[in-house]
DNA sequence: GTCTATAAGTAGATAGAC
DNA sequence: GTCTATCTACTTATAGAC
């Protein structure tokens, strides 16, 4: 049985993994509750019924989409957090890794953020909203250590800096996406890179100390 | 006629703004699309089919609730980028009216950023998406004149500053009402003035030439 | 201006044939 | 594993009594 499960299971798996794609890129596009299961049976060419035999409700699409990737996101801060860097350059790795998972997991992440408050009213999704704080309270002591080594300034409020820092990474790649189209029409390209720059050296200005503003930007650390 | 126009005419403009509010809440908490109109109708302690007396359809509705504001934003932006006035300051004005505009009809400014792409696709919008596009490009036009004025550093790239802001004032607008939650739940209490001073300084060290980090933060002029 | 009543359509989900 | 067929509930919107 276990010589022959590569056979048989893994079409299965294929199978759902190809209705979870579509229906992260309808939940992603048009919001959970306004997608139905027809739209997402017709993008995968089957009947809406047909989905009940690989998931039992909606939801449980909804749930399969974003677990690995908020999960993801916890192990990375916590990971970065904890290593032997200075703070400047856990500071640059948090955000030039969160912004590389962003782009390579755009819907799922796009999802838990727009429906944010879809979340936090679902007791199915409580363990969500606690790995995001957790993720959050890595953040934090990263940006606390910067502060005391000198590298930050004092005045940091950290719990505004680092909520408006993540809002800024997922509405920014969500724009990344260009099927948002932001306040302008004529829309520019813009390379993951040049896009991860900017938002670097966006973030590191409002954090570091007053002397240090022009200092060059450390490279992130893969090994964090 | 128009003398009595007072008397009934007032009492019926007042039952329209009553019914707009309570569905400004619901559009603005649980998006326009999953709010029903009998979701609505209760609030205002009327049966559904009677808000068909006062709006022809929902759609009508939103556009009731969303049009004035984003008018006012486009008109705002406009008037203190026509301004005689040194382009920091002009910065720091945009910032702060924007902020207050923001809190004063927050759920209006959280329904046209959340169900921006409904409005992309739905044709009746159109004129909303060209006058956030104007609006945006006064923006534009204070950052570049900054730039000239070499009070802003040369590097700035005008087009993701500006969508990065406007993103993040909007976001920080919506955390603001609390009803969001954020990514933690224990939610600290920030005034608006306090709010504003932070995004303030966050934006101006973005924007700000290399030696001018540490100057003090211009204040907002009203005759703008 | 609100109610009663209902039309016409669509939602998520299920049962059983193949 | 997908289809046919359908259930139940709920959606926006309308018609006409009061």
């Amino acid at each position: 049985m276990a010589s022959r499960q590569g056979g048989t299971h893994k079409k299965s798996v294929d199978r759902r993994q190809v209705i979870l794609d579509a229906a992260a890129r309808r939940f992603a596009e048009f919001g959970f509750e306004t997608t139905t299961v027809r739209q997402i049976a017709d993008d995968v060419n089957i009947l809406s019924g047909s989905l009940y035999h690989h998931f039992a409700t909606k939801e449980e699409m909804l749930g399969e989409i974003v677990r690995g990737a908020v999960l993801d996101q916890r192990e990375r801060a916590q990971r970065i957090a904890a290593s032997r860097l200075d703070a400047e350059t856990k500071f640059v790795t948090l955000i030039r890794e969160e912004l590389s998972a962003l782009a390579e997991r755009i819907e799922a992440y796009a999802i838990i953020f727009n429906e944010r408050k879809f979340f936090r009213r679902s007791p199915d999704f409580l363990y969500l909203i606690k790995a995001r704080k957790e993720a959050f309270e890595a953040w934090r002591a990263v940006l606390e250590q910067g502060v005391e080594e000198g590298l930050f300034h004092a005045g940091i409020d950290s719990y505004l800096t680092i909520s408006t820092i993540m809002r800024m990474l997922n509405t920014g790649a969500d724009w990344y996406r260009h099927e948002d189209g932001s306040p302008l029409d004529a829309m520019a390209e813009y390379s993951l890179e040049a896009l991860t720059d900017f938002y670097t050296g966006f973030a590191l200005r409002s954090v570091r100390s007053a002397g240090r503003a022009g200092e060059p930007i450390p490279a992130a650390m893969r090994q964090a």
